[in-house]
DNA sequence: GAATGGCGTGATAGCGATATCACATTGCAG
DNA sequence: CTGCAATGTGATATCGCTATCACGCCATTC
């Protein structure tokens, strides 16, 4: 029994079903105690005493592996904790697949939504949803959809840390590898790094600054038009961990090391930013916590729509701490080109 | 309530369980009632006064994101299906820290076990496993434990296609990365190289084949040794992606081509083998399917042990089909020497 | 400073079945 | 006719959780 550690009954299920009002404290005494016990509500328990089981639809597209399987930890674990059944379900960008997708899930009868970027920026998605009225939350982005919620950091805050700290490495031409631009976090993050450099007095020089895709591919074009200028940047600051990867990768090749001639830094902490040599500097975001958030905010929302309370969530849309992870990529700049002296 | 009808509350439930001791009379009555109301016992309650539901663990060490989330993605699917209850649990290895995590595990109640590797081939664990009577799978392994199922694929035959394939292409010099050789996949799969060099009438050059231990690190030292020799190999075949990945980076750091140069492939197919570019030829698990196997056995095992029925599987270790996927990193060799004619 | 109201928490009573034991019956031996 | 199995049936506690209401505490309010 949880209450043993925790010290209650009937508080364990209120923070179970993820009610209001719990004090934040108890809450987390009740959340460690699970977790300590590994315990999960007993289902025939749960529905013989009334609330029936609530399903929510997980739909994802294709994030990167640690994306995902940090996602799904996440999920999981608050999942059983909430006695939620997940559904997971993968959909294609593009021929409106991911609305048939999601059209098969509401089928299916489930009660609300998770959506992983790009999904929770795709309007006809969102629309469907808001229609068929399955309430959705958006996972690691900074916008909530019309009455629902969203879970994410600071895109933009994150890039200003990350471009402040190669400025106290030394560095002044910082160049950057956008996102795609069809994403919110894209423009989020480019913003953060132009607001870094004007708050430090630094110009920005347009020819710094390059577009791509969040893909390896897009990261290859980039990093060699950047390496291309006559007068290349000290430090490469990257939107996502697979351009900055891809830009270890051209660096390398050109016979550049990294960071001794180019810091090179990363966005989201993917596996990638260790698999690789240097290891990367990033920025993590943490998934598992904001899948959790999620889970447990719509399940708040599921519960007090059926218990009749239909007013809006207060706080539509958290915002978790990010961290910069330092590791092996980046170092002050050489004061100038190497030059054998004798 | 039944008993309205017939007159008694208790008996009903004696005769839907078809037990002995019901005078003829009373059951007719109970039956009547029950077809009368168009009576079904209610499973909830049912399962909560009996027998409850079956919780399996899933413990697993540190395996690549790709890994990891088709692992999951399997076992959530099955276990959805089976109505089973997943608790999933992550634990380092060394200080008997993953045995501390499965006793966490086993006291938390769970009935099985699944273990991907590389805790599936710790004895240690088998054995507090075997102690407590908890029933384990292996995923992804070729190995039952004492009395445990396992499920995976053909390691060695899996080397054989690709080495064969390599060969096909025209390739002679093979060089050849090893893993971590606790594992015995990894022996597996030096066999699997071994015998299709062998079977196609060349010989083994020991210094063809260099040890890693499936880190990128181990794969860049590997890599440089291989590419060091007087005659370096025309082909290398790396026993998972990551080092394959870390092969192609020196590769390009020494100026070489990929695939031109030197033909890369990989085992696993892991996200990184299509994160880097150019995107590796390797050979894919189909890791979803065996945890969706992995937990369908072990229900089936556990079921029928609760039944009394305490028969061995007749199958302890499953193999399931695997797959040899050919994308950009594998060509057939030059002739010669690129030379400049004129 | 007493009255009021909101909020977090605990106490209690089931949900619908089964295990277990106690209680009638009955049958038959002594 | 008494005594004691064997047998059929009911009473009760219990499974693990949630609904509901009551309680104590604190912050308002006048």
């Amino acid at each position: 029994m949880a209450k043993l550690a925790g010290v209650s009954p009937m508080t364990v299920s209120r923070v179970i079903n993820a009610e209001t009002n719990v004090r934040p404290a108890t809450r987390d005494a009740v959340n460690v105690a699970i977790q300590t016990l590994n315990y999960a509500p007993n289902r025939a328990a749960r529905s013989l005493a009334g609330a029936g089981q609530l399903r929510v639809g997980l739909l994802y597209n294709n994030p990167s592996g640690g994306f995902l399987s940090e996602m799904l930890l996440g999920s999981l674990d608050q999942a059983s904790r909430n006695d939620v059944q997940i559904v997971i379900e993968k959909c294609e960008i593009g021929d409106d697949h991911e609305l048939a997708v999601a059209r098969h899930m509401i089928k299916g009868g489930i009660d609300g939504i998770v959506l992983p970027p790009p999904l929770c920026e795709s309007p006809a998605l969102l629309d469907l949803l808001a229609q068929a009225g399955v309430p959705m939350v958006g996972l690691a982005t900074g916008r909530a959809g019309e009455g629902g919620l969203a879970i994410g950091i600071d895109d933009r805050a994150a890039a200003v840390t990350m471009t402040r700290h190669l400025m106290d490495l030394g560095h002044r031409r910082i160049g950057f590898i956008g996102g795609d631009p069809n994403l919110s976090a894209s423009g989020a993050r480019l913003a953060g790094y132009r607001a870094a450099l004007e708050g430090a007095g630094i110009g920005i020089e347009e020819g710094l600054v390059v577009d791509g895709l969040y893909t390896y591919r897009s990261g290859l074009d980039a990093a060699e038009q950047l390496l291309d200028l006559t007068e290349p940047p000290t430090a490469i600051f990257s939107s996502n961990d697979d351009m900055a990867a891809a830009t270890v990768a051209v660096a390398h090749r050109r016979g550049l090391d990294v960071p001794g001639d180019l810091t090179v830094c990363g966005f989201d902490d993917t596996v990638l930013s260790t698999a690789i040599w240097p290891e990367l500097t990033t920025i993590r975001q943490p998934i598992a916590d904001m899948a959790r958030g999620a889970i447990e905010g719509l399940v708040a929302l599921l519960r007090r729509q059926r218990g009749g309370d239909d007013a809006a969530p207060e706080e539509p849309t958290r915002l978790l701490d990010y961290t910069l992870i330092r590791r092996q990529s980046d170092a002050p700049p050489r004061r100038r080109p190497r030059v054998i002296e004798g």
